[in-house]
DNA sequence: GTCTGCATGTAACTGGTTACATGATTAT
DNA sequence: ATAATCATGTAACCAGTTACATGCAGAC
């Protein structure tokens, strides 16, 4: 269960309120731990109760109010208490490869135009961290410290998506072979 | 919502009992869609409601009775409308992604060893899919069918797998550069 | 006599998704 | 007018996990 580490690693990176963070729930952080508003919400007024952030109200003009979160002592002991514990490996769980395995059962252009598109959904994705890398990052060897951790976690999905397409093109490219040969 | 079709595919290839199905969850079909005995058992009963599978009690000698399980004519049909539906993207959530962005707050080594525990993981599973592919298929060019397409998959968890790896020692090299600096 | 494997289940809980709801401001 | 953005939330539901429960057979 990490939402929580999730999100108290994000406010101590910079203080945020729920709306804030679902913010940056869409990108950056996001891309390695979705979360929802609704989720957020949720979570953050039960680390409220649990004393690990505090809330400030903050009145704005023109906008409706917000309630602003600092991690507190508590929150940053949590961080530090999650840090050394061990790490649950992610699983795969990806409905194309189940599809793949039934691809008998369904006529193979659609089987192949499906396996493109998500070749195209990944590609995206790669296209998108190299260019966030090279924007923010542009000279990998001079990073350290939290530069250098947000970096490597972007370098994380450039992997994994790489690991896609390349996976995608090798299926679409049987697929086709046979196709053919039937 | 998958896993339905997971058993359904499954089924298709053989009958089989809750119990079997586990059994199958633990390994191949279960790498990329895991399932736990309890998730397995109560969406059979829903299935079985649903009429997509037909169960037939058969008595053993010396072991309990189990319920066996086939695909209906109505779970075939669910198959063909669930297989041209456009797929959802999987969602990469990786707890260690989260915890590198906090290393900041770690001690270097602890977290050097956590990103080479999970090195290890990765290589065992990779190891074991290429263990896999070589036993089970040994002359991938010559594969058509379902044969292919089970093949297909486990390339998914190589490429998967082999992403994580490379991953793991470009992070570890980096904070152990880093630390060496400080 | 204790552990592993076969075989099936219930119950409580946690985490995540979808839908609904409100209300002001700013831009087209 | 109407849509988008800011900002917060409730409620119902669905999926998945953990713990508990039973009972027989065969191996060590």
């Amino acid at each position: 269960m990490a939402l929580e580490h999730a999100i108290l690693v994000s406010l101590t990176e910079r203080a945020g309120s729920g709306y804030e963070l679902t913010r940056r729930f869409d990108k950056s952080i996001g891309f390695f731990w979705g979360a929802t508003h609704q989720q957020i919400y949720r979570v953050l007024k039960r680390m409220d109760e649990a004393g690990w952030v505090a809330v400030e109200h903050v009145p704005q003009d023109g906008k409706p109010d917000k309630k602003v979160y600092t991690v507190t002592q508590a929150g940053a002991d949590e961080i530090a208490r999650w840090l050394a514990e061990p790490t649950a490996p992610p699983e795969l769980r990806d409905e194309l490869a189940v599809k793949l395995r039934a691809a008998a059962f369904s006529d193979p252009d659609v089987m192949i135009a499906e396996v493109e598109r998500r070749r195209a959904h990944h590609a995206e994705r790669l296209a998108l961290y190299e260019a966030m890398s090279e924007r923010d990052f542009p000279d990998p060897n001079a990073l350290t410290g939290s530069a250098l951790h947000q970096f490597l976690v972007l370098r994380g999905g450039v992997s994994a998506e790489r690991g896609f397409v390349a996976w995608c093109d090798e299926a679409a490219a049987a697929l086709r072979r046979e196709k053919g040969e039937s």
